[in-house]
DNA sequence: CTTGTAGTTGACTAAATAGTAAACTAAATC
DNA sequence: GATTTAGTTTACTATTTAGTCAACTACAAG
């Protein structure tokens, strides 16, 4: 009952690509307003500041975007190599998507919202450290896979994806600092070298 | 002649260390006086903006204190696959000691400023990848030195150093993010793991 | 010991930003 | 179609922040 709006979900979208493309010390409550259409009152209608606006946003972006692209992904129905391969491939293809949008290479919201801002704002960085935990497990779980079918040397899968993420984190930093792709562009086939993919022909195609 | 100062060191150094423990946005220029015992006249005296202040004090951090750092961990006097596990080894140790100061994992400060502000600060950008790229040539040289002498297997000296940045920074990044020391505890072996090193066993003790 | 000058101070202005409140509007439900 | 209520708008205040300026101070060198 009463009047119906999306303002929410604008004002959440358009956080998160500007907290992206710019920062979250870069982006003020204005901007987010402007930038969704919603003015300031209405913002304050839905939420208390920028900090509780942006851990909503990190969630329904991984709820209603991400979640569904990841679960593709990484489906049971590809072969394990398969998954992170073509994961890192999608990755690559995303930013090169993104630099042409936006004139710039942009990297991991997530993470660098986290690295950001981890020490000033523990609702955020909660958030953050959630969602990443989450992605490592897509790794994981693959890597037990690939292990299970004998197509990577057995070994503590915690501890590999745990490696392959901050691998892949890092490179969409440095990729991010340097605006190249370069870094991303390699990133498949890295992964399968330092996961010791032995088929490693097959799987590359 | 006139009167003599280190205020703008104070300045560089105040600087340094808040964005390192807050973030560059989260960094007030009056925050910044204070923390120095500067007074903001002084600042403008000094500096033209905290932009300016920032890549002062980046090269200035490099220059007179982490140089010499790498130049000694990373010399040919030492084995080449000791130089990097050793590299590891003081990093984590540097961080538990950061850990203790600020009561937070601090991680990289030149990628976590980079990261954040490099698609709104040009000058900020270049100064972060400039220190990052030099610190990578470290990684090069010793990689392209254990390749020489046969510690590890050949290949891409350079894409193997850029890869092994990239997991170091995308580890302290988790670390900070989690507030988590554990990423950072077992790099030395995992960068070991990493290059394929043929003597592990003999390098680690 | 005086003079030039590098550096300091505090008080100021202007602008950006966060946050508030009360009147207003539109649609869903009865 | 009256009523309720979710959502909107505008104009406002208060605060923080950047940046300026002119008077002041201390020291190094002649």
């Amino acid at each position: 009952m009463g009047r119906t709006s999306n303002a929410k979900e604008r004002l959440m979208n358009a956080a998160l690509e500007l907290i992206w493309e710019r920062s979250y010390g870069q982006v003020t409550i204005d901007a987010i307003c402007d930038q969704a259409k919603v003015k300031k009152g209405s913002f304050y209608y839905f939420f208390d500041s920028k900090s509780e606006l942006a851990v909503a946003a990190l969630e329904e972006n991984w709820a209603n975007c991400n979640k569904a692209k990841w679960d593709k992904v990484f489906s049971a129905s590809t072969s394990p190599l398969e998954r992170i391969r073509s994961f890192f491939q999608f990755s690559y293809e995303g930013q090169v998507e993104l630099q042409k949008e936006y004139g710039q290479v942009l990297g991991c919201a997530c993470f660098s919202l986290g690295s950001e801002i981890s020490t000033q704002d523990e609702a955020i960085r909660v958030k953050t450290q959630e969602i990443l935990q989450r992605q490592i497990r897509y790794f994981e779980s693959a890597i037990r896979d690939a292990q299970a079918e004998g197509s990577i040397p057995a070994g503590d899968a915690t501890a590999k994806a745990k490696c392959l993420f901050a691998l892949f984190e890092g490179s969409l930093g440095q990729a991010r600092i340097q605006n190249d792709l370069e870094f991303l562009r390699v990133l498949p086939e890295t992964a399968m070298e330092l996961l010791g993919a032995k088929a490693l022909e097959a799987v590359a195609g």
